[in-house]
DNA sequence: ACTGGATCCTGACTGC
DNA sequence: TGCAGTCAGGATCCAG
C-alpha cells in the first residue's frame, strides 16, 4: 500500500490522538511480521508517555520518553484507533497499544511486510533509515540535486526515483503519476535527461505528492486511513491501472508495461 | 556500479 | 465449484 502520502495520511490521523497520551499495555496475537516484534516490547514500553509521532520517507517513528518505536506498512498494513475494547480483532490483525484515554491502535497486515523496530537512542540512526535520501518535499530535493545526481546513471527514470537513496518516500504509484505530469516516459535513462525536464520533474513529484495528502491518501485495496475511511486520490489518478482507459489530455490509449517485474502505466503520446 | 530475480506473505482475480 | 496460476502499494539480498 503505502506510499509517503499514505504514511503521512496515518501520522496525521494519530497524533490527535495519540500524542501526550500514556501507553498502559500491548496485545500482540502475531509477533512475525516481516522481523519478529521484539519479545522485549511489551515490558519496555508499558507506562511510557508517546510524546510525538514523526514521518521519515516511509517510516513512522513513535518516540516515546526514553525510546523509539519506528513502524513500516509493508505493501498491506494499516493503522486504526479505536475506541472500545469490545471492537472484535480482525483477521490479520496483529497487535494493539492500550493508551490511558481509552485509545487503541490497531495493526492489521495481511501480508505481513510490515516490521516495528525498537530503539532506546536515535543518535545512531539504524541502517535503513541512515541511508535515506531527502524528503521529496523538502528543498533539499531540487532540480540541482536531481541532476547531479543522475549524471551518467543508465536505468529507467522511473527506477531511478523509486530508489529511496535518491530521495525518499516514492513507490510505484507516484513515480508513474509524477513522470505523466512532466510528460517523461519512464523509460528513459535517467542520466540522459536535461535539466529544463528534470526541474520539471521535481515540480510534478512534489505536485502530485501534496495533492494525494491533502486527499488523504490512495486507497487501491488495504489502504485505509486511522478512522476506517479510504483516502480519495485513487479517483484522481491519471495513469496508474489505468491501462486501456483514455488519458485525460490527448485520448490515446493509456499503455502498460513491466519494468523491472513492477507495472507500469504510461502515455505514449504526451510522455516522451 | 547496476540490473534482474527471488524472497518474505495473503488475498483477489482470471481462465480452464 | 474448484483449482492453478498471476499479480499486488516495499525493500533487501544475491548473482552475474
Amino acid at each position: 500500500m503505502p506510499e509517503l502520502p499514505e504514511v503521512e495520511t496515518t501520522r496525521r490521523g494519530l497524533s490527535p490522538h495519540l500524542e501526550g497520551r500514556r501507553l498502559q499495555s500491548i496485545e500482540i496475537h502475531q509477533r512475525n511480521l516481516r522481523h519478529p516484534i521484539p519479545l522485549f516490547l511489551e515490558n519496555k514500553l508499558a507506562n511510557q508517555m508517546l510524546q510525538r509521532i514523526e514521518r521519515r520517507a516511509k517510516y513512522l517513528l513513535f518516540r516515546f520518553e526514553r525510546a523509539t518505536v519506528i513502524a513500516h506498512l509493508g505493501m498491506s498494513g494499516a493503522f486504526r484507533v479505536i475506541r472500545e475494547q469490545s471492537f472484535p480483532w480482525k483477521k490479520h490483525e496483529h497487535f494493539r497499544w492500550y493508551f490511558d484515554n481509552n485509545g487503541i491502535l490497531c495493526y492489521h497486515d495481511p501480508r505481513r511486510f510490515g516490521f516495528l523496530d525498537y530503539h532506546e537512542a536515535l543518535d545512531h540512526l539504524p541502517p535503513y533509515l541512515a541511508k535515506l535520501g531527502p524528503e521529496p518535499l523538502s528543498d533539499d530535493f531540487s532540480a540541482d540535486y536531481l541532476y547531479q545526481r543522475s549524471r551518467g546513471r543508465s536505468a529507467p527514470i522511473k527506477n531511478f526515483i523509486m530508489e529511496q537513496t535518491l530521495v525518499a518516500g516514492i513507490g510505484n504509484i507516484y513515480a508513474c503519476e509524477a513522470l505523466f505530469l512532466a510528460k517523461i516516459r519512464p523509460t528513459t535513462p535517467a542520466g540522459k535527461i536535461g535539466r529544463v525536464r528534470l526541474a520539471r520533474l521535481v515540480d510534478a513529484i512534489k505536485a502530485v505528492l501534496s495533492q494525494a495528502i491533502a486527499a488523504g491518501g490512495t486507497t487501491l485495496k488495504d489502504f485505509i486511513r486511522t478512522d476506517g475511511r479510504p483516502g480519495y486520490f485513487a479517483q484522481r489518478l491519471e495513469v496508474y491501472g489505468r491501462d486501456e482507459a483514455p488519458c485525460s489530455i490527448c485520448q490515446k490509449t493509456i499503455r502498460r508495461i513491466v519494468i523491472s517485474g513492477r507495472s507500469t502505466y504510461y502515455c505514449a503520446s504526451c510522455q516522451r
